[in-house]
DNA sequence: GGCTCAATTTACGCGTAAGTAGATTATAAA
DNA sequence: TTTATAATCTACTTACGCGTAAATTGAGCC
């Protein structure tokens, strides 16, 4: 991960930094593209144009397009991570550890929706090697979703059946919201997250019922 | 939908059920190689191939490789239709037509996994008109399962502060599935029908918890 | 002011696959 | 058996976009 050219405390050269911020440029201006339009169906001088560059300019800091689409999918699997990474570290009681995740996750997806959905969308368009890479990352994601419900079974606060399939069922809502979130629409990412964090709190068993 | 030559009682003429029997093993072997390998990445050549005929086969009985696409999206979102109708038409109490709904959906889904997929990921290759007309059924159907969950909340059996997000909670939970599963896994379509179903009722608020 | 090297561009080659025109074969009627 | 018609195939055209080689510009330096 870390650069030949970093320098010592973690802080990048003046180089790396412009490097870094021409491959978050091109980051950002292709996820748009791939979002709007799927990733055949967007071309690399379309990106440029964008960009306000040439398309080789793209290839100075990329190998491939489907470099740039393993960029986008890591990038959004890695942000879910952080998500339950955040929670965990705070070790705090199962109950407490869920609800925070999952507004927290909801907010994350949705702030960075473009990402997941194109993760989702184009798979099969990324180089097998680092589609099995990222997918890999994906599945353990899921398990500390998985963990996380368990250890709420464990200590009795919730009722879980199948913790795998419970895992699943919330990630799968979750993404789901990609598809449909528009940043114009009735409801605010914090209202979402604050309304279908409560839906994902019964489906594990934590709300009272009737 | 029906065809000029189409008989007194609905049967069909000798020649539109061999139309229409090409027509099924065309989209058949086509939803195979979609999912397997993306819309983009799938040559019409390699699914002459497999179907053991020529590529102008396809196109006597579909007008483009976008035309398959459509055929194959809206076969997906019509068999989601049909779980819910016949549900509906039923008509059980809130409660029981909910569980009915959910096994079914679940079981539906699973067994036409790859037109579900198909249809969420390669979206943006439908030719525009095929895909806001495809979207708007989806829409219609998120609309029955949000009806079923107020019929439930006004009946006092669910609790469900926000039947919208609810039901796209359920349909997200059920679409991710089709991009987990795999038929030689851990659980059968039928256990795990039955168990996110369970999870499911949860999320609506129907089963009881602690 | 001219020199060097890096960054960026212009312009193109090349593979690929959608869609099609015309040849060919099967079918069935006369 | 001949002939008309429908079904299917072979072989082609065409368009498009990825990736790149060679030309160009510009920034820092002597």
């Amino acid at each position: 991960m870390s650069s030949a050219t970093e320098r010592a405390g973690g802080r990048l050269s003046m180089k790396d930094e412009v490097a870094a911020l021409k491959r978050q440029h091109t980051v950002d201006a292709t996820v748009d593209l791939f979002y709007e339009n799927g990733y055949e169906n967007t071309t690399l001088d379309a990106v440029a144009e964008k960009l306000g560059v040439s398309k080789p300019f793209i290839y100075a800091n990329f190998g491939s397009k489907a470099e740039l689409l393993a960029e986008i999918c890591e990038r959004g699997v890695a942000i879910a991570h952080d998500a339950i990474d955040g929670v965990t570290a705070l070790e705090l009681p199962p109950a407490q550890a869920l609800e925070l995740f999952a507004r927290r996750y909801i907010t994350t997806i949705l702030e960075n929706q473009k990402h997941i959905a194109v993760y989702v969308r184009e798979d099969k368009n990324l180089d097998p090697a680092e589609g099995r890479r990222i997918g890999l990352m994906r599945s353990d994601f899921f398990a500390k979703i998985r963990a996380l419900l368990e250890a709420g079974a464990a200590a009795g606060e919730f009722e879980s059946d199948d913790s795998q399939i419970a895992a699943l069922a919330i990630g799968g809502a979750v993404t789901w919201t990609t598809f449909w979130y528009r940043p114009d629409g009735r409801l605010s990412v914090d209202e979402i997250a604050e309304r279908m964090s409560r839906s994902i709190l019964r489906l594990a068993g934590l709300l009272q019922s009737r």
